[in-house]
RNA sequence: GGAGAGUUGGCAGAGUGGUCGAAUGCGGUGGUCUUGAAAACCAUUGUGCAGCAAUGUACCGGGGGUUCGAAUCCCUCACUCUCCGCCA
């Protein structure tokens, strides 16, 4: 949630970055929301003075009453009922005002850094850098739906009866080599300084909220409806809400943390070849990293981020490119967010296994996340991005890794699959 | 699932209708003392909103009510804890 005295100081300026970057048009909401921000303090100072007016009554009619003065705290108490209606009223206008203001606030996505390219959709993106890849040799590879069968790592047609489509079933070597990505990016996340955390799993309205998924992605969301309790997305939610509501030391940044989670998404309106074996699922695993920052390195720190995620990769081997998103395809909590893609020789595209994000103070300022200085309390920035996904990593590694016979596994992971082939 | 108790500032814990944004202790910060540290002592120390400021106002789990006046009384919801039951 954008914080309202950026409004009121650079009005035009965000409507006309939104505008221009994100492709929305936000003129309206804006123009209304600075309006009532207007009439919202018009209205605190009449109901201020009023109950003021109030506090002063009662604090005389109780010293009349101590004096014995019954007849005059009577005079005075008559006086009262009038002032009360008066308050009554603005305190209604003042929280009608207020939740109108809160629905208009939400309804405003966070305004893009200026590095971010003005778009409309992921054709957009700007392509930072990219490893070249020589189609040619990748001729005669086949799709990871076809391997998973062929080597018997993954049972989609298993999830199906279990639970539906988007729930595979992971199998003897297929199974080991998720538990291995795993611990390979948990033990290098701890490595860099990451506290690594293990989190709920379902989460409250709050926590939905103060993310950013709630109101906006409320379809995206499993829901538990008889708990009201919502199936995390991604572990950013529990991470980052850990800071609800908490006024950290200045000390502690950067703080970082990282955690494996289950993610969980309905994926509402997918199809095609966009969902075919590992592209698209309902539930993939994930390790999250995340970290909050103080406002002047924030931007540092995503770097350091990216930087991080990239050497994951090359670790694994997997040609890959980097994207800076542009304003359209932007997440709609993100100021700036760079996507990580690993090559699909099977499919012959790029599959996004990263997204790595600052929020500045978007997220901190629903949280209420903030630290002090010099005698005043900030907001604080919240970053996060994946580190990694695990569905397209594994369908781009055992595409990229395959031979007649079997499927290579690259070096740094023999160590935690304990083999260092799939054969039959 | 059944029964009971509770929710107050960073923590512990007083406070049952006005003088309470709230005692006291611990912790934090600054200082005195000290070669340095500890101890001791002194000072300071919640958050939001409005306001240039002075200041005002709100907040004692959330919401509502009674009252001139509510942390305190009433209603309601949520959550936590204890015991019993069930159970990995």
């Amino acid at each position: 949630m954008l914080e309202i005295q950026k409004i009121r100081e650079n009005k035009d300026l965000i409507i006309n970055r939104l505008n221009e970057v994100r492709k929305i048009d936000l003129k309206e909401t804006i123009n209304k929301l600075y309006s009532l921000d207007e009439q919202k303090r018009e209205t605190q100072q009449k109901l201020d003075s009023s109950q003021s007016e109030l506090n002063m009554l009662s604090s005389k009619i109780g010293e009349l009453f101590k004096a014995g003065k019954v007849e005059q705290a009577n005079e005075l108490k008559a006086k009262t009922s009038k002032l009360k209606d008066v308050i009554k009223q603005n305190k209604e206008d003042f929280t009608d005002l207020e939740s109108t203001i809160h629905e208009l606030f939400c309804l405003i996505p966070n305004v893009p850094n200026e590095l971010v390219p003005a778009g409309k959709s992921e054709d957009d993106n700007e392509i930072v850098s990219s490893q070249e890849i020589n189609k040619e040799q990748f001729k005669s590879f086949i799709p990871h739906w076809d391997l998973c069968q062929k080597y018997n790592l993954i049972d989609f047609e298993l999830g199906v009866k279990i639970s539906g489509a988007g729930f595979p079933v992971y199998k003897g070597k297929g199974a080991r080599l998720q538990r291995a990505l795993i611990n390979f990016f948990l033990n290098e996340a701890s490595k860099m300084g990451y506290e690594e955390l293990m989190v709920p799993h379902l989460v409250n309205s709050k926590s939905g909220f103060g993310t950013g998924q709630l109101p906006d992605k409320e379809g995206q969301m499993y829901h538990a409806e008889m708990d009201d309790l919502y199936l995390i997305p991604t572990a950013e939610v529990p991470i980052t809400n850990i800071y609800r509501d908490v006024i950290v030391n200045a000390k502690d940044f950067p703080i970082k943390h990282v955690g494996y989670t289950p993610c969980f998404r309905r994926e509402a309106g997918s199809y095609g070849k966009e969902v075919r074996g590992l592209n698209r699922l309902h539930q993939f695993d994930k390790v999250e990293i995340v970290q909050v920052t103080h406002p002047n390195s924030s931007y540092e720190t995503l770097e350091e981020m990216v930087k991080y995620v990239e050497s994951l990769l090359i670790k694994l081997e997997l040609p890959y490119r980097k994207l800076k998103l542009c304003g359209g395809d932007l997440g709609f909590t993100s100021a700036l967010t760079f996507d990580l893609e690993v090559y699909s020789p099977g499919q012959d595209r790029w599959l996004e296994v990263s997204s790595i994000s600052n929020f500045e103070t978007y997220q901190a300022n629903r949280l209420k996340l903030r630290f002090k200085e010099e005698n005043k309390t900030k907001l604080a920035h919240t970053l996060n991005g994946s580190a990694l996904a695990l569905p397209r990593i594994l369908a781009s590694l055992l595409e990229n890794n395959q031979d007649e016979k079997g499927i290579a596994i690259p070096k740094a992971l023999v160590p935690f699959t304990g083999f260092d082939r799939i054969d039959n």
